[in-house]
DNA sequence: CTTTTTCCCTGGACGC
DNA sequence: TGCGTCCAGGGAAAAA
């Protein structure tokens, strides 16, 4: 499930390769990838198109172009880009396909189908991102009190809020479960009554736990790869997500499995107040 | 306004 | 072996 370390890396990665490059054939085999508009006209949108960045905001991943235009991609839960060079065979949930100028593919695949692919002017995509995210975790303007600022009079679950994109953007299941087992915070508590302390904790588990992830080119559980098709470390290192009835690293106590805002969360009831 | 629930989608795991 | 059921979860949309 990418989240912002496995954006991240895919953005990394795909920067030297896309950037000077040009679109110069698309082909887009999925309806839901682009909807609700048609395919064909997204397709034909970005063919010709030249890239001039690659950009993240959350889990969004940004193509700029020389033109203006802007691809916006979000890989959801099974969306996965990877770059060939030796050009794109069959492959199972194939959803599009990108020739570049240099002889090289990049190739999209999604088994459930829930990626999105959007493009929009220059001057529409601030707005899109900042209608939907909220704080970027790893900016210099990220502290712990701005987080605390988002989070006063929030009633739900700091594990619920982490989760909230409009709060802070790039943080899903995983490594929010990461990042308050650092906090040492139990992510059951009300987001509106971290004290100062903790929401100091809670500010450098988050930024922890996500460059752990970066630094490992994020964690492969089923579908993520990076674009070289290799699969990311970091589960190796998980504290406590997937860990249940495991023992705590820090303090041996079993870890407890329970569900917050629908999601599987794990937790050390130890050692997270 | 905030919060909760439902839905989308496929395939792997599991029980019988 | 086969079939039904549950689970994984990001985010949009609807409901409360």
């Amino acid at each position: 499930m990418p989240e912002l370390p496995e954006v991240e890396t895919v953005r990394a990665s795909l920067e030297p390769k896309l950037v000077g490059r040009r679109f110069e054939e698309v082909e887009i085999h999925d309806s839901r990838l682009t909807r609700p508009v048609d395919p064909a006209e997204v397709a034909a949108e970005l063919e010709g198109e030249r890239v001039s960045a690659v950009d993240r905001r959350g889990k969004y991943l940004i193509v700029r172009f020389e033109s203006g235009l802007v691809l916006l991609i979000h890989l959801r839960m099974t969306g996965n880009l990877v770059h060939s060079r030796n050009g794109a065979q069959a492959q199972a949930h194939l959803r599009a396909v990108v020739k570049l100028d240099d002889g090289s593919d990049v190739i999209y695949r999604d088994v459930r189908r829930f990626g999105t692919w959007l493009v929009l002017a220059a001057d529409e995509v601030d707005t899109y991102l900042a209608a939907r995210l909220g704080l970027e975790p790893l900016e210099r303007t990220f502290s712990a009190r701005n987080l605390g600022e988002r989070l006063v009079g929030r009633r739900v679950s700091i594990k619920a809020a982490l989760l909230d994109q409009r709060i802070l953007a790039g943080v899903g299941n995983i490594y929010a479960d990461e990042a308050l087992w650092r906090a040492r915070i139990d992510p059951r508590r009300p987001a509106g009554e971290l004290d100062r302390g903790e929401l100091g904790k809670l500010h450098r588990g988050i930024r922890r736990a996500l460059e752990a992830g970066i630094a490992r080119q994020g964690a492969t559980l089923r579908d993520y790869r990076t674009p070289e098709g290799a699969a990311g470390t970091m589960q190796n290192e998980f504290k406590v997500y997937g860990r249940g009835s495991e023992p705590c690293l820090r303090c041996g106590t079993p870890i407890a499995k329970t569900r917050i805002a629908g999601r599987g969360t794990w937790f050390c009831p130890g050692c997270q107040r």
